[in-house]
DNA sequence: ATCTGGGTAGACAAATTTGTCTACTTTAGG
DNA sequence: CCTAAAGTAGACAAATTTGTCTACCCAGAT
């Protein structure tokens, strides 16, 4: 077992679900069972730890979706799958990923507001990546690039929209509201 | 001066910029000039001032909102009025409420986490009040209980969208995006 | 006039934070 | 086999955290 893998992941989870200034790094230490010397040894500073936490999450969570979304027929189909994959997660259906706390980059962002921060710019990179996942199934159904560039940006949207209510709000039926907005876009 | 008004601005302006976490109470005592004791006479711990920036907040926000929407006719212009106020806000142009640094509820929520934390609890109730005040002027717009009640679903993912877009990923444009697609669904 | 409540400045306690360092052990490769 | 890297436990430093407390000041109501 690599121990830098263990300290990534216990940091991600404790991160993510009391957030990053919450936990200190000795809370880390506890839960993954390794010493401070080498969790220094690993990552220069707390900052960087931080920042492969988000790496990790941005890897397992691209995963998880371009997975769901590439188990139906791209396009029309795909985007609709993203709005299921949603759903399940917030209902607590997906195993893949953790429990729902909201989106870790969402989070993470709130706790690094200045855009200007290198964690905060980490996060928005994440959600550009997955932005460009969404484009390339836009693109397969799309009539005109204003009609696919208004679709992304409406697809984005819902997306962010049905994560911070099904968080903030508690209102876990967001997706599937976001889905039914989506699916009438989608008719043509 | 009120000693306890001066003390709640100074911990929103820092706790709005920085996060709660990040802000210890020292701050907020030089920022607002006011003695420990003070503090601590008014509040009997960090988490009721923290309480008390949200209802300051929720006043101060919901207080501009209802203005920007009451300056137009009730319904789907003042609908479209609540985008053109969120646009004024990534713009910088909103000088009744600060500078944008995302939803202070959103931010709030993602550092308390847990929504049975009475904090987070409280940020739930200020969605749910804005949720309400839409819900006046989609009913002077929509045909039917079934069609409104889609209509402020999708309204409010569309906002809380706008918000976490304009901030984390820095596009300012996500207000007119968003006004875009609720302009198409109020044409009828 | 005096007493009460809100105020100030800041020392202090106790816990916690990040990060360094020592001294020792384990493990894997040349 | 032996060296070098990676690991352990945990003491320690220095700063910072929340919250308490002392000692004093001042203004207004009784």
């Amino acid at each position: 077992m690599d121990k830098r893998e263990q300290l990534v992941r216990a940091a991600f989870d404790l991160f993510y679900r009391e957030g990053i200034h919450a936990v200190g790094i000795n809370r880390v230490l506890a839960e993954s069972g390794v010493a401070k010397k080498t969790l220094y040894h690993h990552f220069p500073a707390k900052d960087a730890l931080i920042e492969a936490t988000i790496e990790y999450r941005d890897r397992r969570f691209s995963d998880w979706l371009r997975h769901r979304m590439a188990s139906v027929p791209a396009g029309r189909e795909a985007l609709l799958a993203l709005f299921d994959a949603l759903d399940d997660w917030f209902h607590g259906r997906a195993t893949d990923i953790q429990a729902f706390h909201g989106c870790y980059f969402i989070n993470v962002s709130a706790e690094f507001g200045d855009p200007a921060h290198p964690i905060h710019a980490r996060c928005a990179r994440h959600k550009a990546s997955i932005r460009s996942l969404l484009a390339e199934h836009v693109n397969h159904c799309a009539e005109s690039a204003e009609q696919a560039s208004y679709l992304l940006d409406t697809l984005c949207l819902l997306k962010e929209g049905a994560i911070v209510r099904a968080h903030v709000e508690g209102d876990r039926r967001a997706a599937q509201q976001a889905r039914q907005v989506v699916a009438g876009l989608l008719v043509d």
